[in-house]
DNA sequence: CTAAACTTTCAGAATAAAGTGAAACAAATT
DNA sequence: AATTTGTTTCACTTTATTCTGAAAGTTTAG
């Protein structure tokens, strides 16, 4: 396998994955293309390199920035705009785990927390014990996740992979 | 807030949810639904709570058996099927880490193996350099990441969060 | 200040995903 | 074996998402 293809390769396969992660296809090839590229990479390049419009690649770009994972760049003597991505894996994990968290772990405690201890004379005694029993045994994963990804999050790698060593062996 | 007002709040908050992983929303408001009825629903019973058709019912039924986490059951003296969700949080939990490690992971796992240790000499350095330092990275926090998937897959909610209370102190 | 070079935005077009409903299929009952 | 009851499929419609490209906006240099 020769160079460009696994560059191909390795484009594609982040947009798939990308894509079963709920961010889109086109964002995430963007961004497989700049964690492989040894210089940061203009406007241009990427809309070259990968066949997308201008428009396009600065919406994704300013999505990708959001996420934290992609950096606006300047280099010397050059108008231009250049990005980059993290390319430390390990904050490259963390980054996308703290969004997740708080796009969407947050949201769902925030329901579970509301709908704790319905009490309603007009409801079945069966639906309300089951949704009160399923309510709270969700609440409190819920939490517990949250827990675990907020250590992961703040944690540097090394304690991390200490720490899994121990726990998967 | 009364019974009815919780149930569709987490009907919906459980669709959003699942269009953040990927899971469409319709699948994951009838997975909400079960998992907070107290009793087996037959596919009428899904279509009149949700207002949706009898085919987009049976498709998401199929797809959510698939995922492992909904179940036919047969009452007794009834010729019609029933669908219960499995109510296990830790259950549920492990099914869908399970899921998302077969589907997901492991092509990217699969793709990384693949393109390691590049070599070509109509590449620049750099370019073979970069992918090569990156994709070993990647490959390397993606096993480890199988690795604890599958312990997490296989192992029993106690054992889990013992451990878990250990390490998020 | 004006022009040139570059960047961003956004309305509408294109594409993709989800949902419908009627027809085909299957099973059980008489 | 015919009828009734229930299930599944699939071609088509609807809805949602993504992408384009031209226009507006910025910045820098002369």
């Amino acid at each position: 396998m020769n160079y460009s293809e696994a560059k191909y390769e390795m484009i594609q396969q982040w947009g798939v994955l990308g894509s079963s992660w709920g961010i889109n296809k086109t964002e995430a090839q963007i961004h497989g293309l700049l964690m492989i590229s040894p210089e940061p990479l203009s406007v241009e390049d990427i809309m070259e390199e990968l066949k997308i419009s201008r428009g396009n690649v600065s919406m994704s770009l300013r999505s990708l920035m959001d996420w934290g994972i992609v950096h606006k760049r300047f280099k010397l003597n050059e108008r231009k705009e250049f990005f980059e991505s993290e390319k430390d894996v390990w904050k490259l994990a963390t980054k996308v785990a703290q969004e997740r968290q708080k796009r969407e772990l947050l949201p769902v405690i925030e329901m579970l927390t509301r709908i704790q201890n319905i009490k309603d004379p007009k409801a079945t005694k069966e639906e309300v014990s089951e949704i009160n029993t399923m309510s709270k045994a969700l609440l409190k994963f819920a939490n517990q996740s949250d827990k675990v990804l907020s250590k992961f999050s703040n944690a540097d790698s090394s304690w991390f992979f200490s720490t899994l060593v121990k726990l998967i062996k």
